[in-house]
DNA sequence: CTTGTAAGCAAGTAGCCACTTGCTTACCTG
DNA sequence: CAGGTAAGCAAGTGGCTACTTGCTTACAAG
């Protein structure tokens, strides 16, 4: 029973990761097969068609969404540093998956789920995050919030999926690209500092 | 010979279309030559293979920098806003070339030259538009050009390649868009404004 | 009129693709 | 030991792929 669900898993892993790799036409059967070291033919006994598998492979590789809220506790400045951070590493460690399946958007549409991506989920806890800011006198008060948002979302993302195709752009390690964000981020907010 | 160059260019163009929309391994010769209006067979002996076809139709589809400098010359907001617009126009209209080549940037890197890219010009661009304001004393002396650069640029880029597929995340127009990134990014930059 | 050239058409080649069928092996349970 | 079940192996199917060859049409320049 284990094993079963060891060769089960061990399939849909080799097979987000050939994905992400080669694409739709790219991920043959034969290759994901290899990768998962298992017979061809266990991949159909196991999900009927190539489709199927693959649409269970990246709707399993891309639902790891353990972003840490942004609770209104302490500090604004670090809780955003240490939610930044993983939400950045979310993204930069899906990076190829992300990728690929944007640019096969247009031909597959249903094949990643983009609206409950966590990029798009993450955005909308920021935005909430900030207007309890604003509520609270903690940020300008004639700050677009969503606009705000899109922004620092726009900035993580595109770091996080160009960081490795264009190394000359990024000399920094992403801990203190994050930290330069966030100063230049809290300069546009007119954020408030703590005062322990 | 202009009905040879129409034709050659009317291939080059087809396959960049087709290659855009299917990628690498989608475009196959037959459906290029079918969106050509041509017959499969004079792909080759125009162009030898499938390869060298889709190389010289790329590279010529994203060789169009005609970015707009920003020169010191007036009021920088302005001059800001109109070149964030035409680099953003530039992003949006390739937008499904950049998204199908930056999918398959680990399996063919050389298919897409990343480093003569719009967006890495125009980002070296505006660090040297920075600079300038700041020894001019136009931003806050304490801003490190290198970040905010990558913020703005991610930001636009950001904005360019996702609007189409989250059209949830921009409700606004390009124009009202890019006015608000430029509001925070003034801020941001603690950008004084413009006295004629 | 002759010659060259650029294009089309018909047909075919070898290879990879997803997927199927028939049979065998191994293991686990009763 | 008997029965079921999950996996592997061998072989094959029809279809698409890049690319080639041989022949024909159209046109333009000398």
């Amino acid at each position: 029973m284990s094993d079963l669900m060891e060769l089960r898993d061990r399939i849909l892993e080799a097979a987000a990761l050939v994905y992400a790799e080669t694409g739709f036409r790219g991920a043959t059967t034969r290759r994901i097969a290899e990768r998962a070291g298992v017979n061809e033919i266990t991949l159909f006994r196991h999900f009927g068609s190539k489709t199927r598998l693959l649409h269970e492979a990246i709707q399993c590789a891309s639902s790891t969404n353990l972003c840490a809220l942004p609770t209104r506790s302490g500090d604004p400045r670090a809780e955003l540093r240490v939610w930044a951070l993983a939400n950045h590493r979310a993204m930069f460690e899906r990076r190829f998956l992300i990728r690929t399946a944007m640019g096969e958007m247009e031909e597959r549409p249903d094949i990643f789920p983009m609206d409950r991506s966590q990029s798009v989920c993450a955005g909308l806890e920021l935005k909430a995050y900030l207007d309890r800011l604003q509520r609270d006198g903690m940020i300008a008060p004639d700050i677009d919030s969503r606009a705000a948002t899109t922004m620092f979302m726009g900035t993580l993302f595109a770091d996080a999926i160009t960081r490795d195709i264009l190394p000359s752009l990024y000399p920094d390690s992403p801990e203190v690209s994050v930290d330069q964000y966030l100063d230049l981020f809290a300069r546009a907010l007119a954020l408030k500092e703590h005062q322990p």
